[in-house]
DNA sequence: AAATAGAACAAACATTTGTTTGAAACAAAC
DNA sequence: GTTTGTTTCAAACAAATGTTTGTTCTATTT
């Protein structure tokens, strides 16, 4: 049956954008149905409730961003730098730029803000699998670092990756509109990874002259 | 009369938690009201209505903040790198770390992400004067570096920083909450300073061997 | 053609929500 | 002690909200 599946996805691309911009509470059924042109009881009927509806548009959302922009397979040999350059670049068109439907990333990056019950199966199945990644990499570039001090460079990466999306109203605000238009993937991946390579670089070297443990 | 005021800072106490977890409109008045014991009433009287009363709380937020950590004034002559640790430290104790009450930073990152109409007034007053003081830092240690460039280096660090609230509850999720209690501000102002600071130092490098324009 | 199961629909339901109202309580000024 | 202006309170209101119900429509099966 083709037409059950479809009014799912229906009420799904409706809701995902009101999810994402307003969460759950403030979003109301009504409008929903609203601009699924669906009826009502559509809802209920498809989904149990409001909440299974979010939950499965969090989970739709992940799946999408997760099928578009995979986690790289890099061959053997590939030098740990060209790893991360393309780690960041992946991460950025995960999370920074619109895609369209850009509510994909918004409302996961709500739930990174605002967990809802749905977040635990979220950081399982989309955000462990992408940190675990970064540090794969990171093991290469700093092997006789602490696992620590390993971390919080992770942290510093996705960080600034991250910074364009969840401050983006902001920044828009703080530089117009007019130059936010030319922080384009290429740029930012390109400036976000000389700046961490450096900071790297630095600390591999120290590492090495304190010696390898 | 001071009981009228008195009053007014009950309903903000007991409304700013609410409205940094749960945002405007799944906040209801009848909970606010509780918490501050007081009547049903009390929010339409003393404030002219929900909104106004949000846009109080981020405000009330914003001026606290401002006032327990202020932007540094640094006497003449201070190194420019000595700047940025002391600006880090001082982004970080705005944002990163719960101060009691802990709602006020978790506000203003509510409005910072998902902008109401209190968001304008926010970053006029307190967003930019914050990144002004980063910028004159950065125009110091990078002088011949492009505006835009310089832009970046500072969405970089902020991005760092404002990392550790933002997605707090991943991050905790992530790295457990025994490990994450070990990120305090020394900690992370300690990294996030040093790692800037060799980016830092490779870009004037870089610009300097270009020759300053 | 009749029967059946799945889907859509309008209407209704019980709560919840923000706001208003008019009276009561209170404190200060005359 | 009365008056005046301010604050508190219980009750009520209208609008909105998530969900349920019983019926109708539709397409597939027998």
């Amino acid at each position: 049956m083709t037409t059950a599946d479809e009014t799912r996805q229906r009420l799904l691309d409706a809701a995902g954008p009101l999810f994402a911009e307003q969460g759950l509470k403030a979003t109301t059924v009504r409008v929903i149905c609203d601009r699924a042109d669906m009826n009502l009881a559509a809802i209920n009927y498809h989904f149990r409730d409001k909440k299974q509806l979010y939950h499965e548009a969090v989970r739709h959302a992940a799946h999408c961003c997760d099928a578009r922009v995979p986690i790289p397979d890099w061959p053997a040999g590939t030098p740990p730098e060209r790893k991360l350059r393309d780690f960041v670049a992946m991460f950025l068109n995960r999370v920074a730029v619109d895609h369209e439907p850009a509510w994909h990333a918004q409302l996961l990056m709500r739930e990174l803000t605002h967990p809802t019950p749905a977040c635990a199966e979220f950081v399982r199945d989309f955000v462990r699998p992408c940190f675990e990644a970064l540090s794969g990499v990171l093991r290469e570039l700093l092997p006789d670092v602490p696992e620590l001090k390993r971390r919080l460079v992770a942290f510093s990466i996705v960080g600034q990756c991250l910074h364009y999306r969840v401050a983006r109203p902001v920044i828009e605000h703080l530089v117009g509109a007019g130059e936010f238009r030319n922080y384009g993937v290429d740029l930012l991946a390109g400036h976000i990874t000389e700046f961490s390579l450096a900071a790297i670089d630095r600390l591999a070297a120290r590492s090495h002259r304190k010696g390898p443990s």
